[in-house]
DNA sequence: TACACTGTTATATATTACATATAACAGTTA
DNA sequence: TAACTGTTATATGTAATATATAACAGTGTA
């Protein structure tokens, strides 16, 4: 798994540990049951400080990503694709409303949006 | 102008004054040239310090909104439409990037994107 | 000119989030 | 027992946010 931090984003490393995990997760690079690195191992690895992951692994366990068992090491939990779906979706219907109120401001139209949001699309798959 | 802030939210105090100013000013709530309260009278109304307030003011400033002057108070620039415009197609682009990040994580086709977004579209309008 | 408004600046303080260092403790496994 | 795991407590540092207070500076008017 690879893991890149920047300590120039405004993101917190802790959240990019977490987004990135997620993201191996869900992209099957982490698999069921794997163990994920040590809190100190990845601390080393990405020169920070082993508390710094800990509060990444502390979140991803309350949000059910993965499994922490003390002196054995953190898990990839089982893939709780209904629930991740239901997620996404109430994710991305914050962002269309989002849209919604910054298309009334422009008085940018529905077609308009649904052009950009086509080759967006085809643009990133 | 009605701005409401609550210092309960993570956002700002000094962001929700900027996002409320330019909401009245994108809606015609605050006109062209037209006063804006100064730094100290809003700074009481809303019970918070005016340093606050003029943080706020003076990124306003900064991004284009307003002008203010020494003596005199803080006055709404006239509207760049085109600029504003332009700034807006920007953030409904990142808005859409993300949604395409999510959708191809859960599999939701375009047309499932599409159909929720006229929903919401027509909900706020 | 004095006054009552505007905005500006400097100094100090407080809180919170983020990140770190260090040390000690506790569970697992070979 | 040794070498890994994770956990917890204590302390420190920085940056962003927000505050209070005081003094300074520009504008307009009675």
């Amino acid at each position: 798994m690879d893991i890149i931090i920047s300590n120039m984003s405004s993101i917190p490393i802790y959240e990019q540990i977490k987004q990135a995990i997620k993201d191996a997760i869900l992209n099957d690079e982490l698999k069921e049951e794997e163990m994920l690195p040590s809190v100190r191992n990845l601390a080393n690895d990405l020169k920070i400080s082993f508390l710094t992951v800990k509060k990444a692994y502390d979140e991803l366990e309350n949000e059910g990503y993965i499994r922490t068992i003390q002196g054995k090491g953190s898990f990839v939990s089982p893939k709780n694709i209904e629930l991740i779906r239901e997620e996404n979706i109430k994710e991305i219907e914050r962002h269309i409303e989002k849209i919604a109120e910054l298309s009334k401001i422009s008085n940018i139209s529905e077609d308009e949006i649904i052009e950009l949001f086509k080759l967006i699309i085809n643009g990133e798959v």
